[in-house]
DNA sequence: TCCAAAACTATAATCGCTATGGATTCAGAT
DNA sequence: ATCTGAATCCATAGCGATTATAGTTTTGGA
């Protein structure tokens, strides 16, 4: 029985203290104006010990590990209705989670404003969607008799896991996310 | 009279001191291995100096400022036979350049197996590539009468100037160019 | 020749992060 | 209930990159 201990318990109550102090001194500071000491002060626990419970650094603190977003994002493609195209699944999952849809929290409308408006977290939450390429390039060639290593696969997941730093930051997300995926899968032309 | 003075040239002389410094240490120890204060004393200059030549830090060390690469790009899209294509001009253009050709020099070979092999160079050097993006989507759009700020454009722009990065480090860095490119023209498709 | 800007310097400080070594707490076996 | 090993936590010290300060030297031009 793997998540019933004390001890799991514990360690999620303090991973998730030091995340609600960072985005909360980052809210109220800015990321720059923050120390990771005032941050660890901030959640009573040692600097030691915050870089233990995030061994990726500061960026990092108010972010999970991206594994769910791994997985959304295969079950997505794998999963898919029959005869919807890879490209098709791929868009509605993006479309409904992340910075594009409306219906947020306040709380996490303000996070992602954060994030957009803070280029070390951007880049770490890029950092964090491109570490699903490979497991989304195996998919796709998967489900299109591909080779995983195939560099038109590689490419085409790299491209669409940048589309939320892409398109993000724009007036209309979501308009930018369906214009980005019209190119993908029509391509630019010889225009 | 711009290029002309004592003060230009031996500033040129200190920045290109600190580039072959760092490029020497990087080689022999690699880049964790190197510290700043190393390459400051072995460019004979302090720490303060360095940071004055190079105020983007240890990374930019072995780069120029970029501007060169944007210049390249624009000139290639803008200047283009006619009759050929906006992506054919880039492609073009690209492959003749940076990491794709076989005709360099054994010391630039070497420099681009560092960069390749280095996490921290690989992404600064993917962030100069990317400064780009604003001028190089004005051409586009200049040429294909569409307005820059349209997000295809800008999309376009993006995926092209992140082929380095992706296509650098294959087997067959120019076969792999090649690939993108041709997804970028012809897109994805419905399958 | 003289002056202001630019380049350089040493020094000290800040900040993110890691290493060490020891104390405490917990889970599971006896 | 107790023992034991692992996990967690802590204080401390330290390293490396980067910035700030304040003073010195060099250079270009009036």
């Amino acid at each position: 029985m793997p998540t019933t201990g004390r001890r799991e318990r514990k360690k999620a109550q303090t991973r998730r203290a030091l995340s609600e102090a960072a985005l909360r001194l980052f809210s109220e500071h800015g990321y720059d104006g923050v120390t990771v000491a005032q941050i660890a002060d901030e959640a009573d626990v040692s600097i030691a010990t915050l870089f233990a419970h995030v061994p990726d650094g500061k960026e990092a603190l108010i972010f999970d590990d991206g594994a769910e977003r791994r997985v959304w994002l295969v079950a997505a493609v794998r999963d898919r209705p029959s005869g919807q195209s890879v490209l098709e699944a791929l868009r509605r999952c993006m479309a409904a989670r992340g910075p594009f849809t409306d219906d947020l929290s306040p709380e996490l409308r303000h996070k992602r404003d954060l994030i957009v408006r803070t280029p070390a977290l951007r880049e770490y939450s890029r950092k964090l969607w491109i570490a699903g390429e490979g497991a989304l390039a195996e998919a796709i060639a998967s489900e299109s008799g591909r080779d995983p290593s195939d560099m038109t696969v590689r490419a085409l997941a790299r491209y669409v896991l940048e589309i939320p730093e892409l398109a993000g930051a724009e007036p209309d997300p979501l308009a930018a996310l369906n214009a980005i995926f019209d190119l993908l899968e029509a391509g630019w032309g010889g225009g």
